[in-house]
DNA sequence: CCTACCGATCGGTAGG
DNA sequence: CCTACCGATCGGTAGG
């Protein structure tokens, strides 16, 4: 009996998955219900019983990441010298999983548009991050670890735009740039201790 | 005579002027000849008359941009310092130009697929920018006024990166974020001499 | 979950 | 440049 609720839990767990490979593919607007559906084995009539409507799906996938970050974790480092470290080991993880990073890349330039249904999740992802970001540097420069006259409002927005940045050009390039060495390299421009 | 060919000529600009703007709200894959026909007073068969398929819609656009930045003489600045203090001048010349901007970013995006029909296009036009900009940072390297460890090939690749992820945050931000001021920050931190 | 369907929209063509 | 059309595809619904 629960068994069926369990199946209904896998086969939505698939279609999520399946979605996000194919808005790395064609992006969320050049997907379709149905190239998602045929994937996943399903009529697009099937997918609309699990997903009432194409939006209804992409909250699904963007919920998901949200709670695969949080169960990484990934907010329970202080913000600090340890929490940038955490991040080039982040940067290193998604190096290992372009299809990843190539959904969210994708989304987050089509998210630009205030009409777009990802526009108020990028948003607040972006607000999440530079807050983050700029507490670290703030954290460093109180301890005397960041080098003289590098302020941290910046430091903190450049150092989320350039990993951003860095993804569309690694993505685009074919494995010609090396984002984590370049994140590194940023990173090490602006402590003045090393980064280990 | 030459009365219909100069009408044609304005007319095709005037298509790709409005496909500028449609492409900035909707994207390229968003956006249909139809609408485009639409905004510039024609039918979409019309619009095929003067554009044979939306690729080749495509195309003209990125062409139009191409010549423009060579009429700016985007790229007669040398390699060197003036190079940057020019990069700033454009960015805050694209501060004013929010439309366009919006238009490149989330083409470059899109682009990011290897399918996409500007993919070449914006494959160049990084490589471009890359190597300019690293040029900009060894001629500083060779004059003594980079910092001392500073990588120029990282700078350059983070320069780029730097300046697309901005991009993305202030069109999203809604102005919350000072692009120049973020670029000069950057700047700063590398050099060695006042960037003036 | 499926079959069968809807109205809307798409890029492109024919033929003038 | 337009009218008129094509085949394909879209998201979504009805009804089981």
């Amino acid at each position: 009996m629960a068994e069926g609720y369990l199946k209904g839990r896998i086969r939505r767990e698939d279609i999520i998955t399946t979605a996000v490979s194919v808005y790395a593919e064609a992006g969320y607007h050049g997907s379709s219900l149905r190239e998602i559906a045929r994937r996943s084995g399903i009529t697009h009539a099937g997918l609309l019983y699990y997903f009432p409507t194409k939006e209804a799906l992409l909250a699904a996938v963007l919920e998901r990441r949200d709670s695969e970050d949080t169960e990484r974790e990934h907010l329970a480092v202080p913000p600090g010298l340890d929490a940038l470290r955490h991040l080039i080991a982040l940067a290193a993880h998604n190096v290992q999983h372009p299809g990843i990073v190539d959904v969210y890349a994708r989304l987050a330039a089509e998210a630009v548009a205030a009409e777009h249904p990802a526009h108020d999740y990028f948003e607040r992802h972006y607000k999440m991050a530079r807050d983050y970001a700029v507490a670290s540097f703030q954290v460093l420069a109180e301890r005397g670890e960041l080098r003289p006259g590098v302020d941290p409002a910046y430091a903190g927005l450049n150092l989320v735009a350039l990993m951003d940045g860095l993804q569309v050009q690694w993505l685009s390039g074919g494995g010609a740039v090396d984002l984590v060495g370049a994140l590194r390299s940023y990173l090490e421009s602006l402590l003045a201790v090393p980064l280990g």
